[in-house]
DNA sequence: AATGCTCCGTGCGCTGCCCCACATAAGCAA
DNA sequence: TTGCTTATGTGGGGCAGCGCACGGAGCATT
């Protein structure tokens, strides 16, 4: 499902989310939904932002980040074409802790809090598919959770990577390890030595802010489970659509 | 203080998110509710687990927990007479990778998967209270991973301390510094150095198994920030009932 | 009062990541 | 070319928590 980069709006569709809609609820939607791009590092929202949007990316990445008082911050969880930015609206808090950062450009449907609402309550499909998301998403945060105390940095640079990788649909990724090591909450020198390693094994390169992956079975043999406890869960309550998929 | 198991059934009503429902949403839903005890120790599920019921506790603790291939583990949420067990049910999921275990013992009423999908498909405030509390354990497990990587084991002690402190409603908790390690992912020597540092610094008492607080503003003082954060964070969502409660 | 079990205390070397300080290198602009 | 900026490399000292080993203290049963 590699697709070339596109500077046209993209196909809503190309958000899983929106691509499993019924026929029905996806015309409805239709005209609701709004085009919009995602430059790299807008920050969408911050800390306790009232939301006024769910956005369905279509492509990029956006990061869900949690930022401490004294300047550190993790990653909690990333969102690409999968799934959908902004849940506070149909959960009902309209906000959240969590800051989202655009990690890597990408564009997005975006729907208004309002009929947002308005779909949700109907209770078709669409409520369905956010639920099953927002499940997923929680597993996400908790296994980051256990990944962040228990694991080698070096395993959890891997799973960035791939998890990062899995959502641009590419095997490179353009972010320097300055910006890496703020997501995994550590310094950038730690990433320097972890991502040389991961280089002088040949299983990736880089140079000033672009990442590629050369070997990705080795990557994979070497993360540690955290990834693939998150992927098998995403498959089981979101199966991806029938057309051949090639995982 | 070991709370013996009650044969004389709990108010329903003292599980916030029961307490907080409508008159007659409560008086439709009270013949399903079933109360059971919650026994320490007690594995209410474990990964992957099919869930058949929805718990609300009326008392006791409950640790959400994921667990490693290497056999290490982490607590990523606690559940206490505030919130509910078992939301996959709900968020259509069935099921979770993270198992639920009785950190403390207490009791619940339950409410059958085929009730409570019947009930939450009625669109009303239970499904409201039901999402708002999800959102609120997507908060407490995010900080909870940041605290992870970022806070001191000392500190962490002390939130942990607080937040089932708070989910007891007792200045005491029965369990062993072997157990609170696994919880919070660390060796039980350094649970035993930590709790040793409280213990001199005259916050808390213990001795084979029972802790007691003895000075919770000290303690207050002493936590990060993510006890508050998420403190604050459940009571923007869930408001306590009118009875005041002490900041 | 002796045994046995659970729970807690302590010491020691080890490692992964931290903090701080600079040293190179790659791109860009003039 | 020179010079500026951003990105990456390296090295030294420090510390929190790990793994291991064992010592000792409370409590129940006999």
């Amino acid at each position: 499902m590699t697709k070339t980069a596109k500077k046209v709006p993209d196909d809503p569709k190309q958000n899983l989310i929106l691509a499993a809609l019924p026929a029905q609820d996806y015309e409805r939607m239709l005209p609701d939904l709004e085009f919009v791009t995602m430059p790299l590092g807008w920050t969408m929202s911050e800390s306790g932002d009232h939301i006024n949007y769910l956005h369905f990316p279509t492509s990029g990445v956006v990061s869900l980040i949690y930022d401490l008082e004294n300047g550190s911050k993790s990653e909690v969880a990333l969102v690409g074409n999968e799934g959908m930015v902004g849940i506070s609206i149909f959960m009902g808090g309209d906000s959240m802790p969590s800051s989202t950062e655009v990690q890597s450009a990408g564009s997005a449907y975006r729907l208004s809090r309002k009929v947002m609402k308005r779909e949700f309550a109907l209770g078709g499909q669409l409520q369905h598919l956010a639920l099953l998301y927002t499940q997923a998403l929680i597993s996400q945060t908790a296994q980051t959770a256990v990944c962040n105390q228990h694991h080698s940095l070096d395993q959890q640079l891997c799973r960035w990577l791939l998890m990062t990788m899995d959502r641009l649909h590419e095997n490179e990724v353009v972010i320097t390890q300055e910006l890496i090591a703020n997501l995994l909450g550590v310094r950038r020198e730690s990433i320097t030595e972890a991502a040389g390693k991961l280089q002088k094994e040949g299983l990736i390169t880089y140079s000033r802010g672009l990442i590629k992956v050369l070997d990705r079975p080795a990557l994979e043999k070497k993360v540690c489970e955290c990834y693939e406890v998150v992927t098998k869960e995403f498959k089981r309550l979101l199966p991806p659509p029938k057309s051949s998929k090639k995982v």
